[in-house]
DNA sequence: CTGAAGACCTGCCTGC
DNA sequence: TGCAGGCAGGTCTTCA
């Protein structure tokens, strides 16, 4: 479900929803998701007031105002949604918040791909999920020549090289395959073969499909929703993800599909070299 | 070291 | 209508 602007869409729908509000009463219905939630997780949230909601990469950070961070990942189908206290559980709701002004917080994940975690507000970017990421891809410190640095010599593909996380933050499958779209790169091209003036190219274009997302609203595929449950609307804009067999919008030729390390990739032939 | 493949889990869509 | 198979936005582990 989320990349970085599904995520961002989140964190901005529940800020305004939720900061500020002290957790009542936590509840957790089953502790089995990706990773089991920490000893003490819903004690440790009965009490605490949501004082921030910040993001790094595809991770909500939930500031707990003790000096506590609860750091949340989404896997690919986590939902949080604002309710009213007395609205009924949804199906795989996982956790539900009782809050001060009468709503609730409810975290729902049909496959239990996502997680969370406890931390120091201190501490988190020495947190094993946080070490080793890469910047933020809408920063200065993600730039051409920390890139190209990353690129040199390795005969990978350059999409796989902008989804890891260990390079760039927050781009997943269907951003990964806009961006190169828009850059004119082919999915498939080898990183280390891809001139300085290329990859400047493609850091703009990944910041232009991010920002335009996140000013969508997000993409909404099968499942995502806003927290105030809204779809996103980017989905239409896409240009080649998902529209296999279809025209390109810039030349009419065939949108194709091929598989890499397992996941797919869209891209245009006559636009993508 | 790199990179591909498998694992985790459920739901939905397609085709027979 | 039923059922098997393929597919899905993420990330970690294993293996070559």
């Amino acid at each position: 479900m989320p990349e970085l602007p599904e995520v961002e869409t989140v964190r901005r729908g529940l800020a305004e929803l939720i900061m500020g509000r002290r957790v009542e009463q936590a509840w957790c219905g089953r502790s089995d998701l990706r990773y089991p939630f920490p000893a003490g997780f819903v004690s440790a949230l009965e009490g605490s007031v949501i004082s921030r909601i910040d993001r790094r990469g595809k991770y909500l950070l939930f500031a707990l105002g003790d000096g506590r961070l609860l750091a949340w990942h989404l896997g690919m189908t986590g939902q949080f949604h604002v309710l009213p206290a007395q609205s009924p559980a949804a199906k795989h709701e996982h956790v539900r918040l009782l809050l001060d002004d009468g709503g609730s917080l409810r975290y729902r994940d049909a496959r239990r791909f996502g997680y969370a975690g406890l931390m120091d507000e201190d501490h988190w970017q020495s947190h094993p999920w946080f070490a080793h990421m890469g910047p933020e891809p809408l920063s200065e410190d993600f730039n051409a020549a920390v890139l190209a640095g990353l690129c040199r010599g390795r005969k990978s593909p350059i999409k796989g090289v902008i989804m890891d996380a260990h390079v760039v933050a927050g781009i997943g499958n269907i951003y990964a395959c806009e961006a190169l779209y828009g850059a004119g790169i082919h999915p498939g091209r080898a990183a280390g073969r891809i001139s300085l003036l290329r990859l400047q190219g493609l850091i703009d274009s990944i910041r232009t499909v991010l920002l335009a997302a996140i000013e969508a609203g997000g993409s909404s595929i099968s499942d995502f929703v806003r927290a105030d449950g809204r779809p996103g609307m980017f989905a239409h804009q896409f240009s080649v993800y998902g529209r296999a067999g279809k025209p390109c919008p810039a030349c009419g030729g065939e949108i194709r599909r091929i598989v890499q390390a397992g996941r797919s990739s869209f891209f245009c032939p006559g636009c993508q070299h």
